[in-house]
RNA sequence: GCCCCUGUAGCUCAGUCAGGAUAGAGCAACGGCUUUCUAAUCCGUAGCGCGCAGGUUCGAAUCCUGCCGGGGGCGCCA
């Protein structure tokens, strides 16, 4: 697996990354040539705090405050730090120079990218989300693959990748037979009228209804299947007519969702069906698969069964027919070797990791994901009702994503209305669209993506707390000084810090590539989450200490700079979680 | 039975990957600031010692072991 050194380019305009560089040639220097980390952190009791000198003293066996002292008085970092101490057992209390930081600000002021850095080496990143299956509602447990999917997307592209979408959409298997049955039963027009306008529960419900009470039909169904499978041309037709009606209420979805996933990136169970026996052929020939109770399997070392035996990968049911095992293993080749892909992302639900890990094994195992390339399982949890339980309706059923967003939307819209009763009609809409998605988008990404979370919508819709609004709000009041700004005609300036508020904000700004990268390197999107609720946080605080357009000069300049690179920030970062950023709320 | 995930203030959650100095935020509670650059804000008070018990360490919410609660998985559906 690439570290996150190649993932993410270190910036150079990051205080601590360019304290932590500072210091390890100077450390390493002093430990006889050994690579040396200096643990360099944000500290609550000054900037950052410096604790290499524990570990080292105690590997090279001194005093720690000692060694503390020694870094200190080296005057290695003299001219980063206004102040630096030794503290404790060892610790270093290193306080930014102002110099430093308002020259790093004027520096990420000026680039587009914020002090984001191109990737020297670019990754080609595969990520496999969204997945729903034809003819079936979308519900939450799809919202959260392919919002976190989304998500990942841009922080991926940003960081200076490549990227390909994958939408592993559920377009084959069994069930077609019974759903190409019914579709020719109620007749093509009926079928798009109720598939076409969304209703796919009642279309499936429907054909299994009849599957479970008429033997004729079940007849039917399995022939049809077979007629699938053995590529008839008449079933193919009525198969991708069912495709495409459901694609097309997928994109629908998409892009209320505002999500980036559009036709190129569908690639469906059905694409894998072809190479699926030269999938089987290969792992023959690798000498890995075995027979058992009459199925072909292939046996990973590590996994047992209830009973303690090995458990075993089928790959070739006994009745011959391939399953999601064979055709993730050809999922697998053809993503390392038509894509070229150093890097898969599986952003898949917690339960199937057992089997991912399976098949991961196995390929790795037949020399299908060769050194250098990796896949990941970025898993996640389930969304939960106050009551704890999975998120139902009121009758019991599972939420259809639909519906879910377009109550956000109307809830956005009356709070929105009753905020800002100024706006025209056609500004509320576009606002409580952004606020509506961008509310339930952030109650998803914002917590620790492998834990399930509770779904409340007065929760997520607060204008205060970790929210989607509060994050927004900041930046429609920066847009609104701006507004104010061009009236008068007044413009930034450079950034020199010297409020407390001002200094704590400066300091935010800087982290965002870092905050980035944390982000990557665990897949884990919450994490610019918090860095941008913080950034937030830290602005409004400015915000009422830091008067900006009633100061004057060089600190009304200053200041306009701070909220500009501020609200860039914000915007740039929300971008990267698939949120807008509105100008007015 | 085995395996995986999870357990931090009343509530919702960060912090666990890379062990550091009195464990954080938001909500709710209480108390303040307002003829505002959108108060959809800000400032402050109070509240947890991190499921439990051991261990490693100068130092553990973080690493290790065992146990407990919650969720999930464990052969021919995907």
């Amino acid at each position: 697996m690439p570290n996150e050194r190649t993932l993410v380019e270190t910036p150079l305009t990051d205080p601590i990354a360019l304290l932590s560089a500072r210091l390890a040639p100077w450390l390493s220097q002093r430990a006889g040539g050994e690579v040396v980390d200096p643990v360099v952190r944000p500290s609550d009791r000054a900037d950052a705090q410096i604790n290499g000198a524990l570990p080292l003293a105690k590997q090279l066996g001194c005093n720690p405050r000692d060694l503390a002292t020694e870094i200190v008085e080296s005057g290695e970092l003299a001219d980063m730090c206004s102040a630096i101490e030794v503290a404790g057992p060892g610790f270093i209390n290193v306080t930014f120079s102002n110099d430093m930081i308002n020259t790093l600000l004027t520096e990420v002021a000026n680039d587009e990218r914020l002090g984001l850095r191109q990737a020297s080496e670019t990754q080609t990143v595969v990520i496999d989300y969204s997945a729903p299956n034809v003819a079936k509602e979308m519900h939450v447990g799809h919202l959260r693959s392919t919002v976190i999917g989304d998500a990942l997307v841009r922080m991926y592209t940003a960081a200076g990748h490549r990227v390909i979408r994958e939408n592993h959409i559920g377009d084959w298997g069994r069930p077609f037979g019974m759903l190409i049955e019914h579709l020719l039963d109620l007749g093509e027009e009926v079928a798009a009228s109720g598939l076409g306008q969304g209703d796919l529960d009642g279309f499936y419900k429907a054909a299994n209804a009849k599957f479970n009470e008429s033997a004729e039909f079940q007849d039917r169904s399995r022939q049809r299947v077979v007629l699938l499978q053995s590529g008839d041309a008449e079933t193919h037709v009525l198969w991708n007519r069912l495709v495409a009606m459901s694609t097309e209420y997928f994109n629908t979805v998409y892009r209320q969702l505002g999500v980036l996933l559009v036709d190129d990136d569908l690639m469906g169970e059905s694409r894998y069906q072809p190479l699926m026996p030269s999938t089987l052929e290969r792992l023959e020939g690798s000498g890995l698969m075995s027979e058992s109770d009459g199925a072909k399997v292939v046996f990973p070392p590590g996994f047992t069964n209830r009973d303690g035996d090995p458990l075993p990968l089928i790959v070739q049911a006994r009745t011959g027919g391939f399953n999601y095992a064979t055709s993730d293993l050809a999922c697998v080749i053809d993503r390392v070797e038509r894509l070229n892909a150093d890097l898969m992302l599986y952003v898949i639900g917690a339960p199937q990791q057992q089997h991912l890990e399976m098949v991961f094994a196995v390929a790795k195992m037949a020399g299908w994901m060769p050194d250098g390339v990796s896949a990941v399982h970025v898993a996640f949890g389930n969304v939960l009702g106050d009551d704890k339980k999975m998120l139902r309706s009121r009758s019991g059923e599972s939420v259809k994503l639909v519906d879910l967003l377009s109550e956000a939307i109307d809830r956005a819209s009356a709070a929105v209305e009753e905020k800002n009763p100024g706006l025209s009609d056609a500004e509320r809409a576009a606002v409580a669209q952004m606020i509506g998605i961008g509310a339930v988008k952030y109650a998803d990404l914002s917590t620790d993506r492998v834990r399930d979370y509770v779904f409340n919508w007065d929760r997520m819709l607060a204008f205060d707390g970790n929210t989607s609004p509060y994050l927004q709000y900041a930046h429609a009041r920066i847009r609104s000084i701006f507004r104010r700004a061009a009236e008068e005609q007044v413009s930034v300036g450079s950034i020199v810090v010297e409020e407390p508020a001002e200094r704590a904000l400066g300091l935010q700004l800087l982290a965002y590539p870092a905050a980035l990268a944390d982000a990557i390197g665990s897949n884990a999107p919450h994490r610019l989450c918090t860095y941008l609720f913080e950034l937030a946080q830290l602005f409004t605080t400015f915000y009422e200490h830091c008067a900006v357009m009633k100061s004057e000069g060089d600190i009304r300049g200053s200041r306009l700079a701070l909220c500009d690179l501020t609200a860039r920030t914000l915007s740039a970062g929300l971008e990267l979680l698939g949120i807008e950023a509105p100008e007015q709320m």
